[in-house]
DNA sequence: TCATTATTGACGAATATTGACCATAACCCT
DNA sequence: AGGGTTATGGTCAATATTCGTCAATAATGA
């Protein structure tokens, strides 16, 4: 029992899959008429799911022949991508935050989970060091993460 | 008399072991009602149980249609695999120790190339905290070397 | 006996759904 | 051209539904 937002989510996906455009253009009210539900319900699905974290671009315009715009991120070239998760990592990340990237990463095909298991294993074993045996501050302790973090996707992600 | 947390452990890897899926997801509310406990006994079993360490990966969801997933990348490792890993890497090594073993691993294709790439990155930088940051001795380094590089290795069910 | 592991429950955080009200752009009619 | 009308989409807050965390307590085992 899929929810409505998923399903949503998902047929925009295919529209994205399906086109051999780098972008598709909704309807709300079509959209929000075919699927039975009001239409600030796409305009959830949208800042929910397709935000430039996952990359994603969206552009809108309202009135008559209104629209919504997803634009799906191009991160061809090795230094784009490198930017790109210098960006999501940031100065400093707590471990429910590597988790929700490393997600995101691997459903983007990014990496394997293999390799998401490995980065895992090594936050977690520096954020163990990191407590237990230097009684590091919080704060310390998630900057070190996010330089990890960073060093361990820009090796994957330069490649 | 077995603990309920096992229990429900054995449950949890009866599913994993029956699905064709690589992974099965959960609804913590009802698990806790078939089994009768506590909601938050759920994530003890997850959190003591289905850690990275031992191969596994969860995502979960809050809200509505809620859910938490196992994903599990490799059956258990055997005992002896295991302390195959710990009889490989020792109690201490050194970069060049380090680099001897991954690039052994490697020909026989037990890893990948970017696999590789992450345990070696993981380790330098955890050399350089050691090293720069914190001013352990040699010995120390190389020992926590050796923990960080059993547990990435034991993850991936490697030996 | 002491350390580790397991159990519980109160409280907090995140996600999904809905609807009332707001903002903007195109169109149409003087 | 101007101004009203119509057709879109946007925002925000209320509510419901899950899951997570943390700390106290109990049970187990070495």
């Amino acid at each position: 029992m899929a929810s409505l937002t998923r399903i949503i989510e998902r047929h925009i996906q295919n529209l994205l899959e399906t086109t051999t455009e780098e972008s598709v253009f909704l309807s709300r009210k079509n959209l929000s008429e075919r699927f039975g539900c009001v239409p600030s319900q796409i305009n959830y699905v949208i800042r929910s799911r397709f935000t430039p974290e996952r990359g994603y671009i969206v552009e809108s315009q309202r009135g008559g022949h209104g629209y919504i715009r997803v634009i799906r991120l191009c991160l061809d070239m090795p230094e784009d991508r490198a930017n790109h998760v210098d960006e999501l990592v940031g100065d400093t990340v707590n471990e429910q935050e590597i988790r929700r990237i490393l997600s995101n990463l691997q459903h983007r095909q990014l990496i394997s989970n293999r390799e998401r298991l490995l980065i895992e294993v090594a936050t977690r074993f520096q954020e163990e060091m990191g407590s237990s045996l230097l009684d590091l501050s919080p704060y310390k302790r998630d900057s070190l993460n996010a330089e990890l973090l960073k060093r361990l996707l820009r090796s994957l992600v330069l490649g």
